[in-house]
DNA sequence: GTTTAAGTAGGTAGTTTCCCGTAGGGATAT
DNA sequence: ATATCCCTACGGGAAACTACCTACTTAAAC
């Protein structure tokens, strides 16, 4: 191979999707970043100096107890944007879950950024308190039916459903263990509700019925 | 009685304590309301337009399931802020908790406003990603003393802790019912960990423990 | 094709909920 | 001052749900 192969290359972008949710518009020429799968983007403690606009891929934000329980807070899909804190500093981490791009902006101080970032920031608020809901007063099928739900609209609800995270990923942003997320598919499975494709895609049969027992 | 009495009076002050966490600085000249235990501040959709400064007493920010469970996501104190959303309708609910004196806050659009309300967003946000941590992946009695330590650090880090709630909005806070919040509280006291001076507040005898139980 | 990781399935155990009853503190009435 | 009522909190036992541990199966990687 003559081309250069890197687990994480710079270069300058304007393509992200404008249709997308989050996507700055226009947006600003920036340099993006190339993660492979597993990559950490940037780690709890770190010092915090720029946001991220995920170009293509996904991306988990989490946290951890000292004993290593995890606690993802969010996924991160293409053209969404993530990485801002209230301090200097970052207070999770963030890791690619595939392989990911990501365009980086450094942040500007000044009024025109914080107009771009309220927005966002309010969605973010809006949605972690949403997830709360869910955690706190959800059981195990309501809280995938709401999951699946989640996903399907920000993959613009549509009937196939693409899962790029792992059971894994799915049981620690959902405060459940990877067996009960597996069993909890198999019931939905078996109740024709949705239907297994591959691990990683799910179609979704009676789209009703999940939003009902995710509410 | 000759002076007008009503359970919600409007007036202008100047009064919000400098020193407060989420004080704004200086202080805009604001009305005032005034809200009697249990009132309604806010409802869930009803249509956004002001944002609100606890000036005495304590909130409780919550959402609803069908089938009545509550999740409340966030208590706030004297000195602290909440109402703002991301579109113009209220997602929650937010009620007094005891008699509350509320400044109202109208919102004026522009670079000034995002300006004041970024940091509070960001750091609502960070907050209620911390909770997700307690929520998704932690027992009831690390909830407990998550929320102690917490309550305790918003109240000046004092050993004595007033808790302006009852024990089912604690429960309803920490995802748990409230008998086993009770339960915990015994369990507590029986350990040495806290005092249960009275109902409504407590006193941290071994503060250390408390805070490992809690993290 | 072989190896290795990820996902699924079964059984048991532990934690928390649910349902019940009891106790205590504050407000109102007597 | 005392009594009564009502709401909140506390405690015990059974039940439910999910975690934990193990084994088996399937899919992906080399």
């Amino acid at each position: 191979m003559h081309a250069p192969t890197s687990s994480r290359i710079s270069l300058l972008s304007h393509s992200v999707q404008p249709s997308l949710p989050d996507a700055f518009d226009p947006a600003p020429l920036q340099p993006v970043s190339f993660f492979p799968a597993g990559a950490e983007i940037y780690a709890q403690g770190e010092k915090a100096g720029a946001f991220y606009q995920v170009e293509f891929g996904a991306v988990r934000i989490y946290r951890l107890l000292a004993d290593g329980r995890r606690q993802i807070s969010t996924f991160h899909l293409a053209g969404e944007t993530f990485g801002f804190e209230a301090d200097a500093t970052h207070h999770f981490f963030a890791e690619a879950i595939n392989a990911t791009a990501v365009g980086v902006l450094r942040l500007t101080t000044g009024a025109d950024m914080s107009r771009q970032l309220l927005p966002l920031a309010l969605k973010g608020l809006t949605r972690a308190q949403e997830h709360l809901l869910v955690l706190g007063r959800q059981n195990a099928i309501e809280r995938v039916a709401a999951f699946l739900v989640d996903m399907a609209e920000r993959q613009g609800g549509l009937r196939q459903v693409e899962l790029p995270m792992s059971r894994m990923d799915i049981g620690d942003y959902l405060g459940l263990t990877i067996e009960t997320v597996s069993r909890v598919f198999t019931r939905l499975k078996d109740k024709g509700v949705i239907r297994l494709l591959n691990l990683r895609s799910i179609e979704i049969v009676k789209q009703d019925v999940l939003q009902t027992m995710g509410e």
